[in-house]
DNA sequence: CGATAATAAATCGTGTGCGATATAAAAGGC
DNA sequence: GCCTTTTATATCGCACACGATTTATTATCG
C-alpha cells in the first residue's frame, strides 16, 4: 500500500471543499447585502479598521492587488467604500467607508450566527478547530516563504 | 462584545485562507507534471477509478459541469485524458485516461509527501485533522441542501 | 406512440485568484 | 541633485467556480 494517491485521505482536498461549502452557506446570506463572500471578507476587515491600505487589506486577507484592485473597485461602485491616493505617499491608496458602507454593518451583524448555525457545532468547538487551522496555514506559509 | 464581525475568529476565513496557503505549495510542485490543482485532483480521482463520467467526477469533486468541463478540455489538450460520449446513454461523457495520463501517476507518487512535510505535522494528527474538516464539510452541506 | 418531463453536458456571464509585467512615486547611493 | 533601486498599486492573461440557461438525449406518462 505505497499509493497515497487517495482523494479522501487529502487533508488540501478537505480544506478546498469545505471552503467551497461555506461559500455556499454564505451565498444567500451575502446576497441580502449585495456582497460576493470575498467583498464581505474586505468589508470585515474595513469595519475592524477604517482607513486601511491595499497593501495593508492585503497582508490581511493573504491576497495580491492584482486580485484586490479589482474587488474594491466593485466596493467602490456599489457604494460602500471610496479609494483614495494617500496625500503623503501618492502610490498608497487608501480605504474609507462610506456612511452606506457603515451602515451595512448592522445588517451584517447577524450573519456570524447564521454560519456557526449551520455548521452545527458549539462556540468552544468552532474555536479550537479554527485555531488549528490557522496553526496549520502558518506552516503552510512558512514552508513557501 | 455583541460584534462578532472579528476577522480573526471566523472559521470561514480559516479555512478559505488555508485552502490558497495548500494552493501555494502545491504550485511548482504541480508546475512539473503540468497541472493546476483543480486538474491535479480530477486526475488523482481518475487514478483511483478510470472512466468515470463528468458528472461522477463532479460529485467527488463538489464541482460543476460548467466548471468541469473546459477544466476537462484542457486535460485533453494537454493529453492526458480523452473524452468520450457514452454509446448507451448519448447525453453522458466518459473520462478515459490516456497512456500518457497513466504514466504521470507515477510522477505523481512523490506529491503527497510533499505536502505531509511542508504542513510539519504527523500523519496521525493531519488524519484526525482531516476527519474533523470532512465533518464540518458534512454539516455545511447538510445545511443548504 | 407521442407529448412532456427529467437528466447530462455544455455555454455564457460575472467574479475571484495569481503570476508577470507595467507604471508611478519614493528612497537610497554616489 | 541625478541615477538606480525599491515600493505600492494597477493591468493583463489564464484558470477556476458557480448560477442561469441551452442543447441534446433519455425516461415517463397518458
Amino acid at each position: 500500500m505505497s499509493d497515497q494517491l487517495k482523494l479522501d485521505t487529502f487533508i488540501c482536498f478537505a480544506v478546498y471543499t469545505a471552503s467551497h461549502a461555506f461559500n455556499r452557506v454564505y451565498k444567500p446570506l451575502l446576497d441580502e447585502l449585495g456582497l460576493t463572500y470575498p467583498q464581505y471578507l474586505a468589508m470585515v476587515c474595513l469595519w475592524e479598521e477604517d482607513g486601511q491600505t491595499v497593501g495593508g487589506l492585503g497582508e490581511k486577507l493573504f491576497l495580491e492587488s492584482s486580485t484586490l484592485t479589482p474587488l474594491l473597485k466593485r466596493l467602490e461602485t456599489a457604494g460602500y467604500i471610496r479609494r483614495e491616493r494617500s496625500r503623503e505617499d501618492e502610490r498608497v491608496v487608501v480605504l474609507r467607508l462610506t456612511e452606506e458602507g457603515k451602515r451595512l454593518k448592522e445588517k451584517a451583524e447577524t450573519v456570524p450566527g447564521c454560519i456557526i448555525d449551520a455548521s452545527n457545532r458549539s462556540g468552544d468547538e468552532l474555536a479550537r478547530l479554527q485555531a488549528e487551522i490557522v496553526a496549520l496555514r502558518e506552516a503552510l506559509n512558512k514552508s513557501t516563504s
